[in-house]
Order: structure tokens, then C-alpha cells, then sequence
DNA sequence: TATGAATGAGAATTCATTCAT
DNA sequence: AATGAATGAATTCTCATTCAT
């Protein structure tokens, strides 16, 4: 019988989850301090250790953490039930649109520790294989948009444009991180074009 | 009068930043140690300081280091004379060729100090500046390819190609770094038709 | 007015120094933790304040329940009534005997115990008090079994033996502890003939 | 080419090692901090680690410290060069004599060192080894005087009174840590008397 | 009473930087 | 210039003790 209920600590354990992934994404994983944390977090230095059981813990636990977060705005994007009544390209471009959409500044937070998880995951196998994981996952949405569209496209073929899709995706964000903004609204629509077309590779490509 | 001379000096840190570069790439710029870089450089700890005066500094004279060799590198892939008489799609297509040739596993290391500069960059608007200027000039390098092709295109959508093009390989490169290897072979070429089909927009947006 | 009873209360309390005694023993004072006294204890950490203010007094209330222990011990030893009627020699080597017969592998944990004291009370004036008591009654049981006897020996000669007797036995548990055993079956004869004839001082110096 | 030479460092290894052996005689192995030692060997905290790993290490390196000038305090007592002229007996109590003129304050560090190393020893394999080593050695300066003197005295009967002898030493040793002193001289004389006549059992016990 | 969550002072260890040689 | 010994601030983690429930 715990003193406090499962659910709230599990409360809790998002709340300092959070709060580490604030502080990671800011500081970055190796120079953010545990006192950092426990400071946004509005806790203990000691309580940290009942929930991790080493900052490394807290790192690997967050993969999960944020893993879940991103899943879920994923599934936001994804629940536009008219993607699959339009052409493919088009249905690519919208989710394109939302996705860039979500490049805020307070999403700058979400796109540098993902970047911080793939620096991190070149050095540690355990992280590695985590991270592989999501990058399934995110493949798998596209793929699977191909595949229940009209057309017919060869399941390889869905997959390398599923990846090239992520690329850019992935590119245009470590863009945003370096520079801190994502390229102005024209330049974007200009880009937007080029996707347009890209996608539009697979109208053409009926198997 | 410095006991060596100028130019040893110089070899000697350009020998320092080499060192580095490796170990920064390996390790990354926090969990380094000035321990490691001196090993591998081959000196001892108190005479790195006479050449730079905090690891700090090591790291941001690192990036001009960095973008040298890069340009270097660069060079060589735009020396191919024979890109400006051939249709702007294959000019571009044979560039990614020779880009992606690149990504071997000693060039892991390169690939990895530059989304470590880039994290860095976005908490260090030194770094950023310098980075904005390696970013700039890598686009004006496309931007460049693509004007002084035969057709003619909008500077502005140039810019914005140029964009699109470097954020795939940006986020090709950011799987290579998190997976430790690039797509298979057959899925790289299945990406390159997908790449040429983009290329060839420009064939014909004509302005 | 107490929610359990006194009588309940005072039985708890020698539930937790018993897990005490073992935890201390077992780890020593300084490493062992309140978590592991009440894990032993099987009560939550916050009650074990209620008994005792801090760890140093549960150390320190920990002798007299070790000492308070160890006088049933000896008193078990001490009750075999025949002694008196023996050559003072003989019945202290029935002492001997029954002493070396509570080295086993359980007693250990009492060995260690004591030794921990004894180290602790060269830094503790008020353990070192404490100690001496039980030093001196230890030396007073053996003065008593000579004094008793039909030989008269001289008071101090008695102590002086008494003294040597239990140095002995301390420096044969001493052993026990380092070495994690006592010496073997054959050589604990051999000493023990020796002690005899040590024994046998006694029976040849009549005051 | 070290900065400072072997000879130098080795010097300081030694000053850290009387500082420690101080330090942890004092206070306890576990309650020692860091800051005692480096404090009392007039160092930085960091220093320390280069010679060091860890605290553990100090404890371990410490033991083969003692070990040594144990010995060369043991070869000071045997070098008594005459003890092999005289009968057994009396050849024991001197050096039971030069043992007992050991015990002075100064020494008393010596001597709760010592119980620490026990204590831990039987917690620590790697440490109970260098015990035994250590004690077999002690033992066996007896068991030489003991086969070297005229009388024949089988060795396994040699070895068990070694033993006892030793465990008198180390029980009086034990009466003085936790005492904080040596019996009163009377006291002594007295116990050095039956000690006598316990070392005569050997002038009687020839094979 | 009883619980165990919460606290924070304190300990070991690391490492960028300085300094004596 | 060059060395690497020396420093000590900063960091992670532990655990005795307190406190809200």
C-alpha cells in the first residue's frame, strides 16, 4: 500500500520526464545536471532517485516518454479520415502541411532532443535499437498511406520513398534546429512545391 | 620569438583540431576530455592551452577546421568540369551520386561532428553564425549549379530546390549517423529514381 | 496513552535490535543502512524513530541487548553445577570446551558484533564505559569459578588469569572472524592441551 | 619522463598510505572521508586519484603498506640474535616482552588497523587472502623459533601453539583498543608469568 | 501509531585549467 | 616551448532524518 497512488506517481514520473526532456533538449544530455532537473521538475534532488535510478535512466526512460508524445501527435496528423479518398500525392501533402505545421518554436524542444537521441544512439547500442524502433514506426505510417491508396506501388518502392519522405522531413528539421526558424512562408511554399511533385512520382508509378 | 616557427605552429594545430575532430565526433563535445584530444594529438595537457585557451574555444575553431576540409571535399565532387553540359537534372544526380559515395564509415565521424555542431549551434549564436555561413554556402553551391544551367530558373526557387536538396541528404545523413549505416543498396537506388523524378522538376519550371 | 501495549512495544523493540544485530554484523555500522534494519525488521522506516532517535542509538542500546544476550549464553555455560566439585583445572576447561562449542557459523554474526564495539568504543568514550562493564563481568565469572575453587589463589593472580584466559578466547574469535572458520578439529586439540596445561598453573600456585 | 621522479612518487604513495592508515585507524574505514586523508597528507582532493582509483583501493594498497612495516617492526624484535641460545621458553618471552613494549599509543593505531582489516576481511574475499597471508606469516616466525631451538617438538603441535600464542597477542590486543589501554603493569607481570608457564609446556613436550 | 515519500547535507569522483619546473 | 603534476569547483548519487497523511 503505497503512500501515494500508482497513478499519481506515475503523474509524477511524467512530470520529471518532462522536465528532463526540457532540460536535455536545452542543455543536452551530458552537460544538463541532475539539480537542473529536479529544479524544473519543483522536486528534491533526493526524490529523483526513487523514480531513476541514474541520469542515464532518466535518458533511455525518456526515449519512451517521448516516443509516446510523438505517437500521439502522429496519430493527430493521422486521423484525418479523408486522407484516403484523395489522390496519394495529395494525401501526402496534407499530412506534409501538418507536419510543418508543427514547427513552432515550442516544438524546437521535440526536434533537438530527437537529434540529441540519434547522436546518442551512434554510441549506444541500447539507445540504437530504441531508436530504430520509432524510425520503424514513422516508415510504416507512409508506407502504409501508399499502400491503401489506389494505386499500386511496389511495397519496395514504398519504402525507399517512405525514407526519402522522412529525409527531407528529417533535413528541413536539423535546419530549423541550427537556425533556429524554419525557412520563411515563401520559401516554404516554393519547397512545398517540390514535394508536391516528388509525390507526385507516385501517381506515376502504378506497378 | 616563438622557439618554433609560424608554420610548424600552424600544422601543429591544425594537427590539435584533427584530433579533435575525432574525438568530439566519437565521444561528442561534452563527455570529451582534454585528456582524450591530447592523447590522440600526441601532446601534453598543458601545451593544448597554449594554443587555445579552453575547450570551448577547441570546439569553435574546430567548425573552421571542419568547413575546410569540407570545402575541400566539396571541391572535389564540383570539379567534375563536364556538369554544366549536361542536363541540370543528371548534373544534379551525379552530384548526389558522388555525395553519397561519400558516406562510409570513416566519414561517420563527419557526418557526426556536423549534427553536433548543429545541436551546439542552437544553443550558441557564435556557433550558429558560423554555421549559417557553412549552410549558406553549401546551398549557393546547387543555387550556383542550377543557374548556370541552360535553363532558367527563379533565383528564388532555386534557393528553395537547393533547400529541399541538401535537407534530404541532411536527413539521409541523420539515419546514416542513428542507424550507423545507410539504406541497402537496392533501397539507395530506388531513393535515386526518386531523386532524379525531383531533379527533374527543374528540367521543367522553366521561369 | 500508548495505542500498543508497553509489553508489545518492548517486544518489538528487541525485534529491531535482533535485525539490527545482524544488519551491523553482517555489514558493518557505518555501511549498514536504516533501510536494511528495517527491511530486516519488516516495518517501515518511519517507526523505527519512534524506538530509537537515531542510528548511533540504536547502536548504542544495541550492547545491552547483545550483552543481555550473551550473560543467557554464558549463564547456560556457567549452570553446569558439577564445576565446583572439580579440579579448578578441569572446570575450566569444561568452560573452554562449551565455549568453543558456540563457534559455529551462526555465532559468527556474535563474534563480529563484538569486535564492531570494540572498535567503535576506542572512539566512543560512552560505547567504551559501556564495554568495560561487560569486559569486567566476563573477567568476574572466571575470578569467581577460581576463587570458589578449594586452591586459594591470590586475587590478583586470579584477574591476571582471568584476564589472560578471556585474551585467549578473544584472540581464538579473532581468528574465527578473519578467517571465516575456526582452526580445525586436530589443531583445536592441540591447543586445547595447552590451555590445560595453562589450566594447571592455577592447581600448582596455591596462595 | 615523469615530472616528478619514481622515487618522489613512490615517497608520496607512502605519505598518502601513513595518512590513510591514520585516518581510517581513527575513524573507521567507512566513516574516513576523503577530505581526512588528503587533509592530513597535505594534498588536493584530486591529487589523490592519480595515485588511487578509489577509496576502496587506498583500503586494499593500505594493507600491504601495514604488512611491511609490520614486518620490518617483527624483524627488529628477531633479530635478537641470542634468542636461539637460550632455552624455548625463555626465548618466547622475549620476544613476548619486546611485543608487549610495542603497545604503546602510538601504537594503538597499529593495533585498530589491524581489527579493521579483519573485520572487512570478513566481508571482503580479496582482503580475507592478504589476511591469511599475513597471519600465516606471524605464525610461522613462531613455529621456526619453536623448530629451531633443541627440543623436538612435532610441527603440528608447534603450529597449534603458535596459534594460541598469537591468539593471547591478538586477544590482549583487542583489551587495549577497546580499553585505550594496556593492562596495569602488575597486571602484566602477573600475566607474563603464566605465560611462562605456559611456553615451559614446550621444554616438557619434546617429541 | 504507522507509513513511506520527501528532503538535503555530505561523500566520492572527475576534469578543465593552472603552474612550477 | 613543453611537461604533466596539482588544484578545486562541480557533479552524481546516497542515506539519515523528517513530515504529511
Amino acid at each position: 500500500m503505497p503512500k501515494i497512488s500508482v497513478s499519481k506517481r506515475k503523474e509524477r514520473k511524467r512530470l520529471i520526464l518532462q522536465a528532463a526532456l526540457e532540460v536535455f533538449s536545452e542543455t543536452g544530455y551530458c552537460s544538463a545536471t541532475i539539480d537542473d532537473i529536479v529544479k524544473k521538475a519543483n522536486i528534491s534532488k533526493g526524490l529523483i532517485y526513487t523514480y531513476f535510478k541514474s541520469k542515464e535512466e532518466i535518458f533511455l526512460d525518456l526515449v519512451e516518454y517521448w516516443q509516446e508524445i510523438s505517437k500521439k501527435d502522429n496519430k493527430e496528423l493521422n486521423t484525418d479520415k479523408d486522407l484516403k479518398d484523395k489522390k496519394l500525392s495529395e494525401g501526402l501533402l496534407i499530412l506534409w502541411d501538418s507536419i510543418v505545421n508543427q514547427w513552432t518554436s515550442e516544438n524546437l524542444l521535440f526536434a533537438r532532443i530527437q537529434y540529441e537521441f540519434w547522436l546518442e544512439s551512434s554510441r549506444n547500442p541500447e539507445l540504437q535499437e530504441l531508436m530504430k524502433d520509432k524510425a520503424k514506426a514513422s516508415l510504416q505510417s507512409i508506407e502504409k498511406l501508399i499502400n491503401e491508396g489506389n494505386i499500386k506501388i511496389e511495397p519496395s518502392m514504398a519504402a525507399a520513398f517512405s525514407r526519402l519522405w522522412w529525409s527531407q522531413v528529417d533535413g528541413l528539421v536539423a535546419y530549423f534546429i541550427s537556425h533556429g526558424t524554419t525557412p520563411d512562408g515563401e520559401e516554404m511554399k516554393r519547397i512545398r512545391e517540390i514535394i508536391k511533385h516528388m509525390c507526385e512520382f507516385l501517381d506515376k508509378t502504378e506497378n
